[in-house]
DNA sequence: GACCGACATGGACGCCCGTCGATGCGTGCG
DNA sequence: CGCACGCATCGACGGGCGTCCATGTCGGTC
């Protein structure tokens, strides 16, 4: 379905809502951080994520971790390749092996959407 | 596939990373904050959130809001619930309407997870 | 140059999820 | 009491994701 009005005022007006405004989120910074949230949605990416920020530097080499994790070197890569995806890491390779790093920037974005004041001032309706 | 050794030592020692430990998040604990991010993984209910963030006291009534976020109010119904299931919001019923509340304890420990240092001291591999 | 090891890619399978229409349930109103 | 309304649930459909095996690609080594 498409997008509906947010910046309407009129479809939300009736008995149960007088002054009610359904100021919301634009879509686009929705869809992006919700990109971010499905790289972070897989307990292999969570913990591959903790394990990247507590190595030196945020940086270590991915060689060992299939078996850590308990799973096969492609399913690690997919998981690699989604959060490179997501801007939450970045690989070089050095030799024959391929080394990790965090990028903090992408997590600095979740971590502002994550600190809504949880008492805001906008007074909603019914 | 099973769960493969976290805290062993043995199977980490090779020629690559002679001394490197391969110690990860607990796997309950992973799939816990896992969890939540997958209930935030949806542009849908990223607005949501910060829709009722943004409202006096982090609570609303949800009556408008399928008409503002273009989506039926059974998928606005299955949103809900799924933030409900994370523990993220909580819902009561008033008279007709049920108001959403957010539930900041759920953000707080997605909070304490994303604030990994990004430059840790463990030396990692290669 | 040939082999080997680390990693990426492709294809396949099963499962979960977002979305919808239709329906059920509870509450307030007339 | 019956109707209308807000919300939850059910069943179905399509798409995406996690996982695997098999294979390809690139860099080092001998």
């Amino acid at each position: 379905m498409t997008e509906l009005a947010t910046t309407h005022a009129h479809p939300l007006e009736d008995d149960c809502c007088p002054g009610a405004q359904g100021r919301l989120m634009p879509r686009e910074r929705a869809e992006d951080l919700a990109d971010v949230f499905k790289a972070l949605a897989d307990p292999a990416r969570v913990r591959l994520l903790e394990y990247l920020a507590a190595s030196r530097g945020g940086t270590a080499c991915a060689c060992h971790l299939p078996a850590a994790l308990g799973i096969t070197q492609p399913t690690l890569s997919h998981h690699l390749r989604r959060l490179r995806a997501a801007g939450l890491v970045e690989g070089d390779r050095r030799g024959r092996w391929v080394h990790y790093t965090v990028r903090p920037e992408a997590l600095d974005r979740v971590r502002a959407y994550l600190d809504l004041p949880t008492d805001g001032a906008e007074d909603r309706c019914c």
